[in-house]
DNA sequence: GTCTATACGAAGATAGAC
DNA sequence: GTCTATCTTCGTATAGAC
């Protein structure tokens, strides 16, 4: 089960990070979750924690886009209301313990290896949020500008919830981006 | 020089905090970074690492609300341009090092103790920043939303630009804000 | 592919001299 | 108030057997 061992690390990996943040991802902690053995860490890893890290984040970016593009098609209120609805579970069902993984590690780590992965995550989530909420209705400037500001305002709604630990912060935060992308619909299509 | 070199590794840890996030703020790293002494840290803060974070948050904390409340009696526009132009400096100054010291410890600890502060802290801008957008020109609905769209926004923008190491990013969440404050403000005083 | 054993450094923390 | 010395734990990483 070579495979399988490797991919549950990665998974693995992925929750502790957005859990435990980066430093507490430690492999040690990695094989408690997953149950992996130890002796699986440098042979699937070789370049050791930074690639376990890197391959991670690719996972929950890839992730996360998935979750977009389901959504393709669909109006631009209703791909602002998924998208929100993605991150309050990400709260819900970790009772406020979990946050974005890509964030974590973006905010912990020394790496420039491992900050451009991370770029390369947020550009692509802008990127496939802005092609489908002006496919849903938004002009082009507004697509662009308004995916940033749900990315933005979603990661830091999130962190705001952890800190409370409930879910105020971000249900005020949501409702707005709702009602904005509401209003920039009707301005685009009046009537 | 007692409260002097107490005070000093409170920044130091704030300003360590933000760039390097909480498991890097180590005590050596403060005593590099600030040249106080060994025999400082438990004489100072007794109960170790957790008191020196707590008081970084609480230091990081008021830092902020003084600059929010340095533009009261400005219009919604003026505080939202300020606002913003804080966080924006935060990443020139520091190359796009540097972010929010507060959020890294919400995403990287594990103590409740430290996650109150961190979310005392975060509540006090709310409430600091929609006073004053209130007093400012929004009614009270659209300066208590408001006013948690531009925290979490701005969080997630300086750590959007972090990533990608450039202002792209944040400039495009900072133009919607603007543009949004504005949009408001014409609603609640038309003509 | 997985195991044990181990090297090496750094972390937080404590004790006791000065 | 500050010093050195030290304890303990945990981190990443490597070597070599199975």
């Amino acid at each position: 089960m070579a495979a399988r061992t490797r991919q549950r690390m990665i998974e693995g990996a992925t929750r502790l990070l957005a859990v435990r943040g980066l430093q507490e991802t430690s492999f040690s902690e990695v094989l408690h979750l997953t149950g992996a053995p130890r002796g699986s860490i440098y042979h699937h890893f070789p370049d050791g924690k930074d690639q376990l890290i890197a391959e991670a984040i690719d996972f929950a970016g890839a992730r996360a886009v998935e979750l977009i593009d389901s959504k393709a098609g669909s109006s631009a209120e209703e791909i602002t209301r998924h998208f929100l609805e993605m991150w309050r579970q990400v709260l819900t069902r970790s009772d406020f313990r979990a946050g974005c993984s890509v964030l974590a590690v973006t905010i912990a780590t020394d790496s420039g290896a491992l900050l451009d992965r991370a770029a390369t995550v947020f550009r692509t989530w802008r990127s496939h949020l802005a092609e489908s909420l002006r496919a849903g209705g938004l002009s082009d400037d507004d697509a662009r500008g308004f995916a940033a500001v749900l990315i933005a305002a979603s990661e830091g709604a999130v962190a705001l919830s952890r800190a409370e630990r409930n879910l105020d912060p971000f249900d005020l935060v949501a409702g707005q981006l709702r009602k904005q992308v509401r209003e920039l619909n009707e301005a685009q299509e009046p009537g």
